[in-house]
DNA sequence: CAATAAAGTCAAGTGAACTTTACAAAAAAT
DNA sequence: ATTTTTTGTAAAGTTCACTTGACTTTATTG
């Protein structure tokens, strides 16, 4: 799944560990996501949201990549 | 985490089982997730918004009970 | 260049999302 | 009232979200 998260914190000048600690999350989480390792939890995705005041679907692209 | 699925579910006259075919997920996961046992993935939560044509936030309520 | 901060990554562990199978309880239909 | 459908629930297993700890690589800055 895509995401905006490396955007959003550029916006901001805050590095992952920033956003983990906002996000109570830990620092790998963050990278992880960031880099498509793995989705976040709809909780956390939930609290990216808020933090960033836009919405989980302005924030993370659950599209499927067309071949 | 609330969510409006029943009523979604009640307004198209579907089943639990049909719900979760529209998913591809189990009977048992929409019954879970209906009753509050567990949060659906982010990718699930962006399925079923799709398929009822909402956004994850008018579907899911993440907000935290007020005393 | 050297030092430091930030980002990337790996391994091992925990807990939660989701599965299948199975059965009981409740609701709907005949 | 009996049958059939739907819902609720439980156990056991798999996968993945997330953790901590440690280390390397890439940027940044003095």
């Amino acid at each position: 799944m895509k995401n905006r998260l490396k955007v959003l914190r550029a916006e901001r000048d805050w590095t992952q560990a920033q956003l983990a600690s906002a996000l109570e999350v830990s620092r790998q989480t963050i990278n992880a996501i960031e880099k498509g390792k793995f989705d976040p939890s709809l909780p956390l995705a939930f609290k990216a949201a808020r933090l960033f005041n836009l919405t989980i679907e302005d924030i993370f692209d659950d599209e499927v990549e067309t071949t």
